[in-house]
RNA sequence: GCGGGCGUAGCUCAGUCGGUUAGAGCGCCGGUUUGUGGUACCGGAAGUCGUGGGUUCAAAUCCCAUCGCCCGCCCCA
């Protein structure tokens, strides 16, 4: 059977990287397991497909883009029972309420994994993207402290990464909800889907839009000046206090925003009142983390607290959890140029020479003896001339190369960066 | 889902008021270099001009359709 794979066309959406920058990811994928684990955060593999109800119950306007899984052989027409998750945290909810009897809470967990959503593809945004998910589940309550504990980890996880710096903003939506409810406002959600084009649309707009949805100018003026409220400390009281609105919601929200504001990051997370968004799940805490260099290329972070995702009437399984949007990072780093991609196209430090046919077994000998004490080698494919082998060493970013003896001779190895060559025991090199 | 742009060699593109065998740079392969790369010079391979149809003596070029990719909106990692 004869068959090509695929066509030489990219599948909008879908991006597949070149072997260098695998590397690069690798690397950071690494750095997140690392991380994570020293919080004391346990990997779990969940399935990739839910059943819709489950992906959809969260999530009003979700459903269109969830991509649905179904035989090739169903029959045709009939709509799909099953999805593929469109975040890690949904699938989580679920597999912590089916588990809640054997699993101890307060609970941590990470997954590493892809994610899709069918939206239209553009630059950092796809259909296919790698996420790293980390929450916290409690039973019964979740202190608001892990928030800020949450948020700090955040913050460190993506300083560990070797990516330009990440600016946090985070903001609380019971704080919000308290202040429009006290301007008066009935459809809060409505309202914050206008304010949150702000950064887009400009006042004037905004406040135009809102005037349509019939909120009263003045009212919707304070909206803005809400929205443009930052601040790095507990001066976000005496600013919000000058609103004059007073009740259970804002001083619940203040008293938490506070509270991360304060869990000792020296300023480097920055309360932003416009922030709104995220899944529509949140209840609390919400934070979202962009590229400093380029804040309009979306969010590479986000997370919040949901304290009803999971759980029904009987148990209530309040989580906190932040999530990094990998393949964004790496699409947004690879296109601007803001990482180096891997001088190296192979995990192999050492390319050993075949010096002729005759000796291909002597080389793979040499091979092996090096792995054995882990150094990452592979054997050159073909007898060719020297120099046609240490190009293709130099070609896929290999910097040793390794003679084996000739004729009773020694072990050489040449460092083709400097162009150095020396006599080398394979039983004790090592590269660098 | 809505709006716009673009599909010519592996990559980036030139060529388009229709006219002989469709070009460049980079990359790739080979040679100068009788087995130790990177530079330089010389040579070579490589294209159903996205696809289908139409107009014409003649289409990469004009018309229609279709598919794909990219960008903006929406939404979000």
């Amino acid at each position: 059977m004869e068959r090509r794979m695929g066509s030489k066309a990219k599948m909008s959406g879908f991006p597949e990287w070149l072997p260098e920058q695998e590397l690069v990811q690798a690397r950071v994928l690494q750095i997140l397991r690392e991380q994570f684990g020293l919080h004391g955060f346990t990997p779990l593999h969940l399935r990739s497909v839910e059943p819709v109800e489950v992906l959809t119950s969260k999530g009003e306007d979700a459903d269109k883009e969830i991509y649905g899984v179904q035989r090739l052989a169903a029959e045709p027409g009939t709509a799909a029972k099953l999805g593929l998750h469109f975040d890690l945290t949904v699938p989580m909810a679920r597999y912590v309420m089916q588990n809640r009897g054997s699993l101890v809470f307060p609970f941590r967990r990470y997954q590493i994994a892809p994610c899709w959503r069918g939206e239209r593809p553009q630059m950092g945004r796809y259909r296919e993207f790698i996420q790293a998910d980390i929450d916290i589940i409690g039973e019964g309550s979740l202190d608001p402290m892990y928030d800020a504990e949450m948020v700090w980890l955040l913050a460190h996880v993506m300083k560990a990464l070797p990516i330009p710096a990440v600016q946090l903003y985070v903001n609380n939506r019971k704080l919000l909800e308290g202040l429009y409810r006290g301007f008066g406002i009935e459809d809060i959600t409505t309202a914050l889907r206008i304010v949150d084009k702000l950064d887009k649309i400009g006042a004037d707009k905004t406040i135009e839009l809102m005037v349509e949805a019939g909120i009263a100018t003045a009212t919707a003026q304070r909206c803005i000046e809400v929205a443009n409220i930052e601040a790095q400390d507990a001066s976000l009281r005496e600013t919000i206090g000058a609103f004059g609105v007073s009740n259970d919601l804002v001083e619940e929200g203040l008293r938490e925003l506070v509270a991360v504001l304060e869990y000792g990051h020296g300023g480097g997370v920055t309360a932003a009142l416009r922030i709104a968004r995220g899944l529509d799940y949140y209840t609390g805490t919400v934070v979202e983390g962009v590229l400093e260099s380029h804040p309009k290329a979306g969010s590479v972070c986000s997370g919040g607290r949901y304290d009803n995702l999971a759980g029904d009437g009987k148990v209530k399984l309040p989580g906190m959890g932040v999530s990094v949007g990998v393949t964004r990072i790496m699409a947004l780093c690879f296109h601007h140029g803001l990482l180096e991609a891997s001088p190296k196209k192979t995990t192999a430090d050492v390319l050993v020479i075949v010096h002729d046919d005759e000796s291909v077994s002597q080389s793979h000998a040499v091979a092996r003896q090096l792995r054995e004490r882990g150094v990452a080698c592979v054997v050159s494919h073909r007898a060719s001339a020297y120099g046609k082998q240490i190009q293709w060493a130099e070609k896929v970013g290999i910097e040793y190369v390794w003679f084996p003896p000739r004729k009773g001779g020694e072990h050489e190895v040449k460092n083709i960066r400097s162009g150095e060559q020396a006599a080398a025991d394979p039983s004790a090199w090592t590269p660098r």
